[in-house]
DNA sequence: GTTTTATCTGAACGTATGTTCAGATACGGT
DNA sequence: ACCGTATCTGAACATACGTTCAGATAAAAC
């Protein structure tokens, strides 16, 4: 019968995802057994296979969560943040802010995903990868059509806004490999860092 | 004995080195087997074993090599740019700029040693990964001695040397995700690209 | 041409892997 | 209290792993 609440597979299946996420992003998809997973979650390796057909669907299935709820929390963001009452060129800047502050925060909050997502790419079967980067390249648009928007407008200037949008990502996701939360700067002040090369990056 | 000229085995090392290299940025160092390195090079597993006392120092090997020869190519040619006969301020921004262009040429010419080096560091055993950091540390005190100079003589404006330091070389790095020789730009365009959103990023 | 040395093979070692499944267990619904 | 089912165990499967080593082989030294 299907689960009805209550049901202890319904605590079950989330903590075998939350375990595999941190032990992939520790020693890499590759180097993780799923006697390992199914040991940090308390539980013979058979049990796994009630939740996933094979380890590859796991991994898939946490790097397509991953990139869903990115699209969806930048999305739901982003249109609350339309029409402030500024004119074209202000609201141009003002959705860059947002997206630089969003995707660094975004991403802070979750840095065993973000690892999986970027470093995992290669271990997936053919058409998981094609799913993946169709949702990443989703989530690039997002930022290239604000910088076409600037460009358009007049105030913003980049070479190539294609290359732009991915340079600007590469220089966001750095701060995952050095921001650790009770270090020297507050969340607020890295993000105001980088939106202030950001903005200079690509100003005209 | 030692070694003389010709003998086969002065050809053999370099090929199981870069079979090595290949395989692991191809498919992860977890995902490569001795066997498959061996068969790559047309030899037994077993052979392997003459080159080197284990897997992990293989790895080490490999990232070390190419650590090191990124900082002697680094500084043989920042010691070349040096005196120019430019006043202090411009000579900062050229060696800004060639240090800019210099990463990404570089890091363009050995995707694969590239690729190792950033992602397979938690592979490594506790004291090779503080000889690796330590040695990507040195590269990146090259480039913050550049912005600090900057931010002294008034040329450069940075929120925080270490940090613009790291964004920087992020975003540099992002060229290996996308960079294919042949395509749509040349390399040159490329640098010139990355070197105008760089230089505007951390500009007074 | 014989000895010495470097290198390679091929098999073996113990251990680990992903996955399956029959049977045990414990829960939800009635 | 009982049944039906969702879940878990524990063992097994075939296969793969890193590493070792005795013996074969080929090259270098004399």
């Amino acid at each position: 019968m299907a689960r009805t609440q209550g049901s202890h597979s319904d605590i079950t299946g989330p903590r075998i995802r939350a375990a595999a996420l941190q032990l992939f992003a520790q020693h890499g998809y590759a180097a993780v057994s799923m006697r390992q997973i199914a040991s940090a979650v308390g539980v013979q390796a058979g049990a796994l296979y009630n939740y996933t057909p094979d380890k590859q669907s796991l991994l898939f299935s946490l790097m397509e969560g991953h990139m869903t709820e990115l699209l969806a929390a930048w999305r739901a963001q982003d249109s609350d943040n339309r029409g402030d009452g500024q004119d074209a060129a202000g609201q141009v800047m003002a959705r860059l802010e947002a997206f630089t502050r969003f995707h660094i925060r975004f991403h802070l909050e979750r840095p065993d995903a973000v690892f999986i997502a970027y470093m995992e790419l290669r271990n997936l079967s053919e058409e998981n990868f094609v799913a993946i980067e169709a949702l990443r390249r989703e989530y690039e648009d997002a930022l290239q059509s604000i910088l076409r928007d600037g460009v358009r407008l007049g105030v913003l200037n980049v070479p190539d806004p294609k290359i732009a949008t991915l340079a600007v990502i590469a220089m966001l996701n750095g701060v995952m490999t050095w921001y650790r939360s009770g270090g020297r700067l507050s969340l607020e002040e890295v993000e105001s860092i980088y939106w202030d090369m950001v903005r200079k990056s690509v100003q005209a």
